[in-house]
DNA sequence: CCAGTATTAGAGCGCGTTCTCCAATACTGG
DNA sequence: CCAGTATTGGAGAACGCGCTCTAATACTGG
C-alpha cells in the first residue's frame, strides 16, 4: 500500500518519510463505519465516505487501493475489536464465569460501540465487500480462528470432549444466543436494555448448566 | 398497477381483457427471489431477474413501477408466507405446545424454503428496499400486527398479564432464539441440522417452563 | 537549503444501473 | 371479425458510481 507510486528502480534510497497524512486510514475507516451504520452499504460510496471526513476521494483510493479494500479492512479491524474482548472474558480460568462474561460482553460492546455493533451485526461480509481482495484472504482465512479455538477450549474443559454436539451447543449458547438478544435493538438504533442481559445469563446458565 | 396507460377519458368500458401476461407478478418475484438468494441485493438488478425468466425489461416495470416497489411487494409477500405458518403453530390450544411449535416452525420453514429463507434472515428491510413506496405503506405498517398480537395473546393467557418483561421474554424465546440457531445455517447455505431443533426446543422450555 | 517522497486535491472517464418510450402483439367480449 | 386493452419486446437516455490521472503540496533526513 505505502510507496505505491515509488519506482523501484532508483535503488534502495531510504531517507525522506514524505508529507504526513491529513486524513489516517483510521479515521477514514471511522468514516466508513458512520456512513454503513446510519444507511448500509449503499450509503457508504467512496465519495460519500469522502465527504464525512472532508477529504478528497484521491486520498480514499491512494491509502486503500479500492472501495472493496477499504470495507474490508474496517470489516477486519471491527471483528477483531469485538473479538478481543469476547476472548478476554472467555479466558476467565472459572468455566460458568467465563461462559456468562463472554455472552454478556456481546450486548456491553453494542452498548459501548453502537457503529461498529451496526457493522458487525446488521451485514454479511459477502453484500458489503462483493468481492474480497486476494490480498486479504489470508486474514480472512484466520479471521475466526481464535474464537474457535477459545470455544473448542472452552467445551473440551466443560465437557471432556468437543465433539460436535457439545462444541454446537457452546456455540449456540455463547455466540448465536447473545446476537439474539442484541440485534433487534441494535437494528432499531437503542442500546440493548438491562434486561438483555439477563435474559442470556439465564439462557446460558440453562443451556451449559 | 393494471391498467396503468388507460385513458380514463374514454369512460367506463368494462369489455376486454387483453393480451394474457407471459410473466406474472409471482414468476417476476420467484425470480427476484432466487438472484436475491444467490448473490444479495447487488444481484437483483431489473436486468438480472429479467434475464433470470426470459422477460423483457421493461415488462418488470410495466408491472411494477419500479425496483423498489418489486423489491417491496417480494418482502411483504415473503414475511406473510412464513408468518402464516408461524401463526398457525402458535394458534395450539396447549400452551407450551404452540410455544415450542411455533420456535420450531422456523428451522422447518428454513429447509422447505430456503431462497426465501435466504431473502428473510440474511437482509434487513432498509437495506434491500432502500426506499419504501409509499403506496405500500399501509401494508408496512401492520406487517407485524398479526405475530404482535398473538405473542402478546400468548404471554397474556401463560403469565396473566402481558407486561413489558413477560412480552419481551416470550419475543426472545420465540422469535429471536429461533432465528438465531438457524441464521448461521442459512447463511452457509445449508438445511438446518436436526439438533438446531433440540437446541430451540430446549431453550424455549427452559425460558417459557 | 535541497533532493526525495508521500499525500492532497479535484476534474473527469467509463461502466452498469434504473427507468422510459413506443411500436408490435395477443388476447378479450360482443 | 372487430374494437378495445393489457402486455411484450427492446433500444437507449439519464444518472451515479468506482476509479484514474496529473499537478501541486508539505513534510523528511542530510
Amino acid at each position: 500500500m505505502v510507496g505505491r507510486r515509488r519506482d523501484p528502480r532508483v535503488g534502495p534510497r531510504l531517507t525522506a518519510m514524505g508529507r504526513p497524512a491529513r486524513f489516517p486510514a483510521d479515521l477514514i475507516l471511522d468514516g466508513a463505519a458512520r456512513l454503513l451504520a446510519e444507511g448500509g452499504p449503499g450509503a457508504a460510496t467512496t465519495t460519500a465516505v469522502a465527504a464525512a471526513i472532508g477529504a478528497p476521494s484521491g486520498s480514499l483510493y491512494h491509502r486503500f487501493g479500492s472501495r472493496d479494500l477499504l470495507l474490508a479492512r474496517l470489516w477486519v479491524r471491527t471483528v477483531g475489536r469485538f473479538q478481543a474482548v469476547f476472548l478476554a472474558a472467555l479466558a476467565h480460568p472459572d468455566l460458568d464465569r467465563a461462559a456468562v462474561d463472554a455472552a454478556v460482553a456481546v450486548p456491553v460492546w453494542c452498548r459501548a460501540h453502537p457503529d461498529e455493533a451496526r457493522v458487525l451485526l446488521l451485514h454479511r461480509r459477502a453484500e458489503l465487500v462483493g468481492r474480497w481482495p486476494a490480498e486479504l484472504d489470508g486474514e480472512l482465512a484466520t479471521l475466526n480462528d481464535a474464537v474457535a479455538a477459545a470455544l473448542a477450549e472452552h467445551t473440551r474443559r466443560r465437557y471432556g470432549t468437543a465433539g460436535g454436539a457439545e462444541l454446537a451447543r457452546a456455540t449456540f449458547a455463547l455466540v448465536d444466543v447473545p446476537h439474539a438478544a442484541v440485534r433487534r435493538h441494535v437494528a432499531a438504533g437503542v442500546a440493548p436494555p438491562a434486561e438483555v442481559d439477563a435474559l442470556v445469563r439465564e439462557t446460558v446458565a440453562a443451556l451449559l448448566g
